[in-house]
DNA sequence: TTGTACGCGTTATCAC
DNA sequence: GTGATAACGCGTACAA
């Protein structure tokens, strides 16, 4: 292999930067790292050796040495998402300042069959796991908790468990409670996968918009709520089915953006008008629906990726802290996908986005 | 610092699973990672007791002694773009049957102050590189280069590097020449950066741009060139700006679906139709295109991040291998976005997407 | 085909 | 504050 000589091709090592700075590699060691015990002036002139020789440590001999992995997975089912692009986006605005590398790993769709079950990637690989809108009871996640690794989850909350989300149930609430507000009485809702099923975020936002439904007094009609996948053309399917109803109803609640695009789609199908036919809200925030006149209930997706990664390496920086589950406001943004209802004219509400000039 | 017991709490180390299957670690070394010279009765032995006992290699001792780094860095400029994320995706999809590590790094706009230059972070950290969307002339890529790693480029192309990119030449021909095919004489163009800006790809659809106006006798106007930055807002604003001529263009080519979404709206604002009052084509296949009834440029984003990892992959396994630049095709989609100048009916013509069903 | 033994480059534990 | 030095766990000549 390799000599150890001054100059071998393969690369300066720290006993290099050691002989080279008449000290030991103990010291230069030390000294890069920032460790108690320097002396100041020997820490400079070590620094200073380091960087003329261009020394870089070699994560390999020094993650063997320390015990640590020197890296934090980040595993996500989707990656051309908005919510998850969003999300990793913000974590890797954190983590670029740490000195920890990101492992990425995409499980594609939870329901799928998956490729190589994460954990068994994982072991002895990172010293900490962030994982992205897998549902509590997936069978990945719980062999994940296993590998008894620092864990921080983003847009789900399981016991014990650190994690950051948003009120789901709030969010959920806020839409159908607008819907209301409105004078709407038959409310639809698209759904993410068929309900019910446990332990997803959608869950919580089918709490909030049952909420809604029963303190106003108006029915939960289990006819008006079919799954839309959270995909445009989920959504699509959705709306007509919902139009292809007896009683069709006069607003819909939409769980995503992407699934309330696909209504606006199926209405224009139908020859109906947002707002004026029928009230459309969605759920994400996505820059494409202040496009698409779209009300919709915003949430701080980049915001969530990166306070969950800040939260893990507090975590690995004290393991002794608490987990807490961290939750995010999210906020309505009205636009002229919803109006009173029966309104020949949409009626003029406080708006948001490009939009919002009279 | 653990014990090498049998049972220590830390891990099952290689030698544990010797002991256990009476060999030595030099076998179960070569039996697990599939090397020739191993008897297969006991190649199946070994691989038996490994199982049993839960045996996972350490990494970082792997890579310290074989002195390969086990991962490969993924450099993105953006995580929340269609392209970017469908190019990753396809990435990640590829690395993830490889046992390498995919370390993701994202740069921000390129244009921008960055953080920490990649080249820095990567030292002796990585076996290969994967470059998505960064300009050849940038400085953080060069001193890539000069690291001596293994490196593909996807999007870009530079002499001596492996890449894998669409023809944005022909790409921007393509969406020209339908433009002129239908009778537009004025066409404007909202690019990304204001032009013209050395290496970038857009330049390439530029050249494609400018070929086809060319070659049909038209004048290449330089008033009609407003950049939009590859934002919706930021295509918005080209958009209004290209009204706002004394002689507004008829027909608009758009770099990206994004920007040709702003631009959409632009329309909207002012009361004009796209595809009777002024024609719009975009470039991409953004799944919104559809439902915006948008006429675009299709390019396989997700293939040209899986083909760029299999590349690099080959290129690992054989170093040998001249690099080479390969190419994806692109598809002209025609949807409502575009018709006929002058025409009080938007004609029809052969279309795409779910728009076409008679 | 298999085993022995050394080296990979760093960290951490001691003495000093 | 500093220096020896023994791990860390695995890969791989080389010998057998």
């Amino acid at each position: 292999m390799a000599t150890s000589d001054a100059t071998a091709v393969i690369g300066i090592t720290i006993r290099d930067v050691a002989r080279e700075a008449g000290v030991s590699t103990a010291t230069v060691s030390r000294a890069l790292r920032g460790l108690p015990n320097v002396d100041p002036v020997t820490r400079e002139h070590v620094k200073r050796v380091a960087d003329r020789l261009d020394y870089v440590i070699s994560p390999a001999a020094s993650r063997l040495a320390s015990g640590r992995a020197g890296s934090i997975a980040v595993i996500t089912p989707f990656l051309a998402r908005w919510y998850f692009s969003k999300v990793l986006h913000g974590v890797e605005r954190i983590l670029q300042r740490s000195d920890l590398d990101l492992l990425l790993y995409s499980t594609g769709d939870p329901s799928e069959v998956h490729r190589v079950p994460p954990h068994r990637r994982l072991r002895r690989r990172v010293d900490a796991v962030l994982v992205i809108g897998l549902p509590v009871d997936s069978p990945d996640l719980q062999e994940l908790f296993e590998l008894d690794l620092p864990v921080t989850l983003i847009g789900a909350h399981s016991a014990g468990v650190s994690s950051v989300s948003i009120d789901d149930v709030e969010g959920g609430r806020m839409a159908t409670q607008h819907l209301v507000n409105l004078g709407h009485e038959r409310i639809g809702l698209i759904s993410g996968r068929p309900l019910p099923t446990p332990f997803f975020p959608e869950n919580d936002r089918l709490s909030g918009y049952q909420q809604a439904l029963s303190a106003s007094g108006l029915v939960v009609d289990q006819q008006l709520q079919v799954p839309g996948f959270f995909t445009i053309e989920g959504g699509e399917h959705a709306m007509t089915a919902q139009l292809a109803q007896p009683k069709p109803p006069t607003a819909v609640f939409a769980m995503s953006d992407e699934m309330a695009f696909g209504a606006l789609r199926a209405l224009r199908r139908h020859g109906l008008q947002p707002g004026r036919d029928v009230s459309i809200v969605g759920f994400d925030g996505h820059e494409m629906a202040d496009l698409l006149d779209l009300t919709t209930v915003c949430q701080p997706a980049e915001d969530l990726g990166a306070l969950a990664a800040r939260c893990l390496l507090d975590l690995l920086d004290d393991p002794s802290i608490e987990p807490q589950a961290k939750r995010l406001p999210t906020q309505l943004y009205v636009r002229g996908s919803t109006a009173i209802r029966g309104a020949a004219h949409p009626v003029s509400l406080p708006r948001h986005g490009n939009d919002a000039k009279p």
